[in-house]
DNA sequence: TAAATTTGTAAAATAAATGTAAAAAAACCC
DNA sequence: GGGTTTTTTTACATTTATTTTACAAATTTA
């Protein structure tokens, strides 16, 4: 599941987005406010992030500005969405380092439209979306969909990829069962269920010796060691 | 020095971007009609493509599928321009394959905006055409547009074929049902069909014992082994 | 250390995706 | 227009994936 990470202060509006986000697979966080936005940053691996200009504090560019400073986000792609129209504000937001410019008003379809291009490139792209994650003996060639330990293919499910991914894409992080319900599965609420235990542990399965590569942090979750 | 491949049948305005785009650093290419376009690609690394989509002869949209299915091509960015500026124009020509949309008349500093968005991210490819592409047992003549398998032609149709081309020319990746149904069918939304799933049987019915090099990935796609 | 809680594990139950064949619709071709 | 082929849809069978359950093992807490 990808994630879209919102920066709009109209709430209306992100709902709007969230909803038809939904609909079309992706899962959708919402931030009032570009500082919200960094803190979603650090908690999430968003794929793409929809960026609203006139913000109140920190402002849209100011955060964009951010964004492609930094080593860790600068790969992400962004869409601003803006009430300003002017062919100078579009291209100032281009040059500053955004993927692409929507202006308001616009309809999902568009909206979905230019996500789905700008993800489709993504693939090629390096960093965060990287195609190729290694991590000790685990390799995972993400445009070809595959995975090898030690040099050799194993199958995994959806689910188990994607897990895999995660950690990969974030080797020193500890995940929460309730992020990871919230990343992967696209949950909401923090039911409890036994189902992300469940895929851990078929996954370290088929990770054969590097199976405990994943560690369980007791009452905190899991991650890779 | 990057290089640009303008098609575009209006040579003044070809020339005014040629222009630009030389003062602005880059080398510029002109087609006057997409097979002459697809001639210049044989010749030359491009970089980017600007395509304009009313075209004599071959039409853009036409063009930009041919481009997208060919395994040398695929990835260089396109930039449609066109007079056509309807939101289901744009829409469709992003679903279709290009990375974005210019409408005409648009400003040279929008367009070098753009261009060097797009360049931004990351760089190009360039290869070879093979006119024969032959996996295991299978062999497909792209130029007699025969198949033939364990030497023994058979007989597939315009969808299939297409399928098997697609396939053969990326014979590592692992396509989803919607990159299938933008590439092969031109279609626009995720809508959920079968239809893929049914070609993909009847393609693997007719090649016989090669039918099960094309493995279904669950919740992903096809490709093959 | 004992009780309570959390995690590991395998298997059963449920849900979802894919395979398949055939009917319906559309495109093609004299 | 009528017959043919191709494409799409449909319905159902089969396979595969996911979630839940139950209990064992480990860990934390008091």
């Amino acid at each position: 599941m990808r994630n879209v990470l919102i920066i709009e202060d109209d709430v209306d509006i992100a709902e709007l987005i969230t909803y038809n986000l939904q609909k079309a697979g992706y899962k959708a966080h919402h931030a009032e406010n570009a500082n919200d936005g960094l803190i979603i940053l650090g908690e999430v691996a968003c794929d793409v992030i929809l960026l609203d200009l006139m913000l109140p504090g920190l402002k849209g560019m100011e955060f964009l500005k951010i964004i492609r400073n930094s080593e860790e986000y600068n790969n992400i792609p962004v869409i601003i969405i803006s009430a300003k129209t002017h062919e100078q504000d579009i291209i100032s937001g281009l040059n500053t380092g955004a993927d692409d410019y929507l202006p308001k008003p616009f309809s999902m379809e568009m909206l979905l439209a230019k996500i789905n291009t700008i993800l489709r490139r993504g693939a090629s792209w390096t960093g965060r979306a990287a195609n190729v994650l290694e991590y000790q003996g685990i390799k995972l060639d993400d445009a070809n969909h595959k995975v090898y330990v030690q040099g050799q293919e194993i199958k995994l499910t959806h689910k188990e990829y994607e897990l895999l991914r995660l950690f990969l894409s974030n080797p020193d992080t500890i995940f929460s069962r309730d992020r990871l319900l919230n990343s992967i599965w696209g949950y909401d609420s923090q039911s409890y269920t036994r189902t992300v235990d469940a895929h851990v542990a078929s996954l370290r399965k088929k990770l054969l010796s590097c199976g405990d590569l994943i560690v369980s942090v007791p009452k905190t979750g899991y991650g890779l060691k």
